[in-house]
DNA sequence: AACTGCTTCAACCGCTGCACG
DNA sequence: GCGTGCAGCGGTTGAAGCAGT
């Protein structure tokens, strides 16, 4: 006996959100919290597994993600990670507040994978690139954690990351993100192009955030907010804690206006 | 302007780990 | 210990946008 689809997939929608199941989710979680995520769907009324509502919420939705680029700090912050323990990207995001797993794997692999490259190094191993190419150990992410730092990252420091062109990359401070919804031009691909309308429809009449958001702004060199309140950097994987986890200005583009009214 | 190839990233798929009976 | 159901994770895909010609 096989086990049970995880929905049923039959009449279910798949494919890009749309601006009002995004409304639907949003509202949902805000009233109800994030509750069985199996059920919730049906209890949202929306068309979708939970599966689906669960990624869109936690990769797109969440208030508490930051937006945008990575920044220099963070870049670092991810290869170092990384070479310590490898493709889990669920650990490395933890690391980095506002930062999901997806969207740290996504930017692994379209602009770190070939900044290493470029500075010579294996992204897989974080070892120099040596020839011949059939000395170089595939290792198993998983074998990575278990050893010690890689020397290679061990040794590099922030004048090292100067090096790394960042140039290619243009640097968006969070407050940056934060634009007049007459101005932002909302990014045109998929389920972001919908969710735009978002910005007038959306009410949360109810919901307040814990600080004045509109004048805090984050730091990422020194995990600061310039408001006085800072993040927590802790030795092992769970122990990170961010008391400003939930400020507007890490919302998603399309959800940002609508909180600077609160 | 039209075409083509490349890049990006949201979303999906399938697997794993964990909790529970 | 075993089976089941669920959430979470990592790899992959494909649509849309962009750059080059």
């Amino acid at each position: 006996m096989g086990r049970k689809p995880c929905c049923d997939k039959v009449g279910l929608k798949k494919g890009p959100w749309t601006t009002d199941e995004d409304q639907k989710l949003i509202s949902f979680i805000l009233t109800n919290g994030q509750c069985c995520w199996r059920a919730l769907p049906k209890l949202a009324g929306l068309l979708r597994c939970g599966k689906s509502c669960r990624l869109r919420w936690t990769n797109y939705l969440r208030p508490d993600l930051k937006r945008g680029l990575l920044s220099e700090y963070e870049e670092k912050m991810v290869i170092d990670l990384h070479a310590q323990l490898g493709n889990r990207w669920s650990k490395i995001a933890s690391h980095l507040p506002g930062r999901t797993d997806n969207e740290i794997k996504n930017h692994w692999n379209t602009h770190i994978k070939k900044k290493l490259k470029k500075m010579g190094m294996d992204p897989l191993t974080h070892n120099p690139l040596s020839e011949p190419q059939e000395q170089k150990i595939d290792k198993n992410p998983k074998d990575l954690s278990q050893t010690s730092l890689n020397p290679t990252m061990e040794t590099m420091t922030m004048n090292d990351i100067d090096d790394f062109c960042t140039d290619e990359v243009p640097l968006i401070e969070p407050h940056e993100i934060l634009v007049p919804v007459t101005d932002y031009a909302p990014p045109s691909t998929s389920s972001s192009c919908d969710s735009s309308k978002l910005l007038k429809e959306l009410e949360f009449p109810d919901f307040e955030w814990p600080i004045d958001c509109n004048t805090s702004r984050y730091d990422d060199n020194v995990g600061l907010w310039d408001d006085g309140e800072f993040n927590v950097w802790g030795d092992d994987d769970e122990s990170f804690s961010s008391p400003q986890i939930q400020c507007p200005l890490r919302m998603p583009f399309d959800l940002q206006y609508s909180w600077t009214y609160i």
